[in-house]
DNA sequence: AGTTTTTTGGTAAATAAAACTATAATTTAG
DNA sequence: CTAAATTATAGTTTTATTTACCAAAAAACT
């Protein structure tokens, strides 16, 4: 930073866009929020949840000012993805409209579905898509999409975020559901995922049994922070 | 992004700042490019190699100009670290310039200390400096560089980026230099380092043999990105 | 009542990691 | 010039982990 000549310089509008997942454990599908645009560009179109920063505005604070416009939810998990600059990714940058650049900074959020009621206050849609479902979006937000769904995979390997999308009580055959649901079928063996991921030594039993259909009940188990804490900064594999 | 109240909205400038890594192997230091700063604010101060994104510029484009403008090097890896927004991370800031924020989106970047010839022209200083004697710098740019050192250690697990900062040719030993330079002494068995290495399939022994110092003369090796191609997307563990 | 389904708790074989040993090829010290 | 020290290399052995597979328990389904 440091350049003598500002009128060479770029004055940038700076907009945050949050990627949100859940997971619809009863029909074990990966959704990501979506809301229809109410204002040009790409008016009637889908979009993820975005905002522009405001003044004395945190890239975070924005990015959580979005969260709580949109959903109703206790625990939100949330981090930074990825900032998208491509001149051109905003057709507001119209080279009449004198240097004015559009910057998106992106987060990765991730919330319980049975938790998160949506608020459709002054928006003309919104809605939990299926990630196999996802139409074109507006703007460049397929690609912020897929860096997200990138990040959600690649997390699910060595960091406990399933427990920020499962309910607060769930059976390890929840986890493994979902652990298929993002990462494909048989991408590993039940029996050996149940075992490792015990001995990982924070999923506690609540000895509460369940039983979903047909087949022997389930335990219900919770995640124990507390037990996690100490192990927050050591490697671990969950898959 | 579709906000109506425009007089709410903050004003960007955005900058980029690279946290250019390298290595002396003959010191075995791990060292990082900094320049002294010849405006204000923080004049005379150092400060990570950045810029403010120029019209039409992208943040990438804007990231490999100042590497060119800083230093002369062949082989660059760079890649996206993370964006800096926080109200008041930069002084000129200042509530009576009406509504300015400064943004900094920062890349991580590694070079060939050898190759990488550095550019005085136009500034009061420009350093690789050792890590553990970096001074104070300018804006957040300490806090910027913890989260780049913490990428390098990070990446260096499980990717090939070692071979970025490595001579063309390197000896085996001085790969397990550069491990136990960034991730500390004794992070693992050198003899079991090794094996692991060479297991992995995309080192080839060139048969060129050299002695430094004392002790049987080494293998020279090179990094086959060819063998590594169809590897890439595999989860590898080098350490 | 018997079959199917799912959870649960295992074992055995295969793989990988960690610890350790030995030898080769050089430089350095005496 | 020779012995000692040093570093690279090539293993082996032991231990731990991963993978594949098996079987009983406890429920629903037919």
């Amino acid at each position: 930073m440091g350049d003598r000549l500002a009128s060479q310089l770029e004055d940038f509008k700076v907009g945050v866009d949050n990627v949100i997942f859940s997971v619809d454990m009863t029909l074990n599908r990966v959704l990501v929020l979506l809301i229809m645009r109410q204002d040009t560009p790409f008016l009637g179109q889908w979009s993820l949840p975005g905002t522009l920063v405001r003044k004395g505005e945190s890239l975070e604070d924005a990015a959580y000012r979005i969260l709580a416009e949109k959903i109703h939810v206790q625990n939100i998990y949330l981090e930074q993805l990825y900032t998208f600059g491509k001149p051109g990714r905003d057709p507001r940058e119209s080279p009449d409209q004198f240097g004015v650049r559009y910057l998106s900074v992106s987060y990765f959020a991730l919330v319980r579905f049975e938790e998160a009621k949506l608020i459709a206050d002054g928006v003309p849609g919104i809605a939990w898509y299926s990630l196999d479902l996802v139409p074109q979006l507006a703007f460049d937000h397929n690609e912020i999409l897929e860096y997200g769904y990138r990040r959600l995979r690649n997390k699910l390997e060595y960091s406990p975020i399933a427990f920020d999308v499962l309910p607060e009580m769930f059976t390890l055959g929840d986890i493994y559901q979902l652990y298929s649901a993002v990462l494909g079928e048989n991408f590993s063996d039940y029996s050996n995922f149940r075992t490792r991921l015990l001995k990982l030594g924070f999923l506690s039993d609540t000895g509460i049994k369940v039983s979903r259909g047909a087949g022997r009940p389930a335990s219900l188990y919770r995640f124990d922070s507390e037990a996690f804490a100490p192990l927050k900064d050591k490697p671990m594999v969950f898959i």
